[in-house]
DNA sequence: GATCGCATGTAAGCTGTTACATGATTTA
DNA sequence: TAAATCATGTAACAGCTTACATGCGATC
């Protein structure tokens, strides 16, 4: 279970709530991984029970309290171990968007460049928000706990989303003017 | 449930059996879909509960009979529903390698770079694989069925599969270099 | 007046993985 | 002789999504 992992990841650089995670994992991670909230709290809680994370909670008015989590040592020391651990296979991501495409030709021509222009416009944006947002945000990490060493794969991370986000953009657009010359309808 | 919708596609080409659509997924899609034979099985029985594929059974020898699945007309319909439907959001890929390099600053140099190079190493077998492999792959398809259309779009996706696996190995490459430069121990 | 951000969760259900079961033939 | 290929599946479990529930304060 890898969102076990991912949580203990950013709780080892300093307490957090489980509200605050899924700002940084959306903030932070360029699409390398995603959880909803819903998914977040139980699993926790879960972390909790195994003593891998203690928490604490902070009262406030007019909002539910905040709860904070604190990485143990045996939280620590697990996710130490799985950092350490090699990998030996591929990642095999699924998008449903490419397979749509995949199957594609058994669609109006119009409508194949439709679908096609819905991505660019999609990919365009989410580009722009990365390149202004993200590396800003890295920086006042940095500013504020001083994790400099971390930060210089996080910003490797970074630089990945917003090449591989301009080789599909390239794409799309190499992709749009193949569909317009090669059939008819 | 977008194996359905997958596994329909190929229906869609002509009749086949899970293992060939076993088959056709892993080579033809470049990871733009995954599905295992157990999850595949079910999914095709599930299809044919919902009349939107009907079976038939070819006995063989010396090993289970061929179980030949054709799409319906409802089948195709449904298909093309999905495809004409407009795509929305981008995918939201996961990818436990990098993730696993996100969080690598509070690894020894030593280790990082190892986990780099491992990565490096599988993408660079698996570009090579899909350079050779996959272009003949479709080409041998179109010849047999005579799906010229089709094609360009697979031809498409091959495409974009190997230009987002050059685009990783630059990274690994320019990352290697970095971490190299970057830091201490 | 409606939506967004803050902040926590639960419950039901769907999706997907891993391990198991069978067994002949072919390749390394 | 071991492993891979062909060919079908089942069962148990883990992972994840969607909908629901609550409620204040601020912004549009």
């Amino acid at each position: 279970m890898s969102l076990k992992y991912t949580l203990l990841g950013f709780l080892n650089y300093g307490p957090m709530t489980g509200y605050d995670l899924k700002g940084y994992l959306d903030a932070s991670t360029q699409g390398v991984w995603y959880a909803s909230l819903s998914q977040i709290y139980p699993t926790l809680q879960k972390l909790e029970q195994e003593g891998w994370v203690e928490s604490q909670e902070i009262p406030q008015e007019g909002k539910p309290d905040r709860k904070y989590y604190l990485i143990t040592a045996e939280g620590r020391a697990g996710f130490q171990d799985w950092l350490d651990e090699g990998v030996h296979e591929l990642a095999r991501h699924k998008n449903l968007n490419m397979l749509k495409l995949f199957f594609a030709g058994s669609l109006p021509k119009k409508r194949v460049l439709h679908h096609l222009q819905v991505e660019l416009d999609l990919q365009r944006k989410q580009l722009a928000k990365d390149e202004q947002s993200t590396k800003q945000y890295i920086e006042g990490v940095v500013a504020a706990t001083g994790l400099k060493r971390e930060a210089v794969m996080w910003e490797a991370i970074r630089r990945l989303g917003i090449e591989s986000k301009k080789t599909t953009i390239r794409w799309l657009e190499e992709t749009m003017k193949t569909v317009e010359e090669s059939y008819d309808d």
